[in-house]
DNA sequence: GAGTAAGGCTACGGATGAGTAGGTAATCGG
DNA sequence: CCGATTACCTACTCATCCGTAGCCTTACTC
């Protein structure tokens, strides 16, 4: 228990439910970042988010629904940072570009989030990859649009446009990995990372090999 | 308890350490797959093996050991079969090409490993990320290597020679996550799945859009 | 400034599951 | 055929940790 100076216990300080709200996913995202769902104790996560267990019960239930809560927050959060980073009526490599960087630049402000988000809720399975899959749909369904677009601008070929969902399931998955590749280097910027992923699925190695890359616009 | 018809226990049969160790890592990467590493309970994984839970301990020690054991026997097998399949002496798209279809035959063939390999090792961290580290560093170092011969032989362009160890990087993680994708899209075949990758990673989207794709040769 | 609702706490029950102690039966070398 | 070795078992101990019962205490409300 935590003891003041003087020897008595110490009483959180009152606060709205909102903030202790936050402040308790705030907690648990830190903690199940940290050390997976599993071996993260709800104790623990309360002497984090200085509070006691049974608020955590209290506000927001068990175990797993805390943790679906972190799941939740943190993919709305993903998101709406990638659909705000796009902006409409430019080129697709211009799309998707802005997009990669804005999806690298939050999991490098964000890693616990993107570790909770990505790696954890995959490996728990059950209950929790639901809301992460519909994520990743709604991530999917946003790239094929853009590919689409494409399409419909400039006459898409027979492949693509049949091959479009599971393309861009490529795409998703591939900056997926390379971001949890990236957990593990942290030394690159997001930009550069962001390039790398850009250079490989827009040209390819076949264009790459012959030192063809691709540049980002004037404008950044 | 394991009762035979008569009422009477059952004792396993008496066989070599050789061959129960083989079955009690069968069983575990059977049951560290379907409930992952925590959820997974050494009374099951003693009952699947057909075998009391006190032979694992004295054969292949603690939890933790058992797990290792589980990932370091899969991971050899996988590296061994990518590796078998890439025929010397071909251009690097082919070698490629073979590289991936033998990747994902393996996957197709052995869901299980692969769950456990690349989901449950991942989430868990701490001492697996180690083992399954080292393969993923032997996968990157292979698809470099192709990368690079490529360069060697036709005068390979700045870029993608400074740049080929991270390239790798990211398609060995494409890679990662298609086959993770797969494994919840389990109706494609293993060849689709690697034309797919193959395509986004040789032609490019920027190819692709317009309806330039790669095609295998001839002989398959 | 009493009443009350909402924030906060300590301390425990109960289940689960890792790991072990201590003993029995089958095989093998002599 | 007889130790000795090795395979194998049942039945526990002990620690961890989720979830809760029951009880204070602070701050608005009229």
């Amino acid at each position: 228990m935590s003891l003041a100076e003087d020897g008595q216990p110490v009483r959180a300080k009152r606060l709205p439910r909102a903030v202790r709200e936050r402040q308790i996913v705030d907690a648990a995202v830190s903690v199940f970042s940290r050390l997976g769902y599993h071996d993260a104790s709800m104790d623990e996560i309360s002497e984090v988010a200085g509070i006691s267990k049974p608020m955590i019960y209290a506000y927001l239930g068990a175990k797993e629904d805390l943790f679906a809560a972190c799941i939740h927050r943190e993919a709305t959060l993903l998101l709406e940072a990638v659909v705000g980073g796009i902006k409409v009526g430019q080129p697709p490599d211009v799309q998707l570009w802005h997009g990669l960087r804005s999806f690298f630049g939050f999991v490098g402000e964000h890693r616990e989030s993107w570790r909770v988000l990505h790696r954890q809720s995959i490996a728990q399975g059950g209950p929790f990859t639901e809301e992460l899959m519909a994520m990743r749909q709604r991530a999917i369904s946003l790239v094929a649009a853009v590919l689409m677009r494409t399409g419909s601008d400039e006459g898409v070929g027979e492949a693509a446009s049949v091959a479009g969902e599971p393309l861009a399931a490529a795409l998703v998955g591939a900056g997926e990995s390379l971001a949890d590749w990236w957990l593990d280097h942290p030394e690159e910027s997001p930009s550069s990372i962001a390039a790398r992923l850009m250079n490989l699925v827009w040209m390819g190695f076949g264009n790459l090999v012959e030192d063809r890359v691709w540049k980002p616009p004037r404008d950044e």
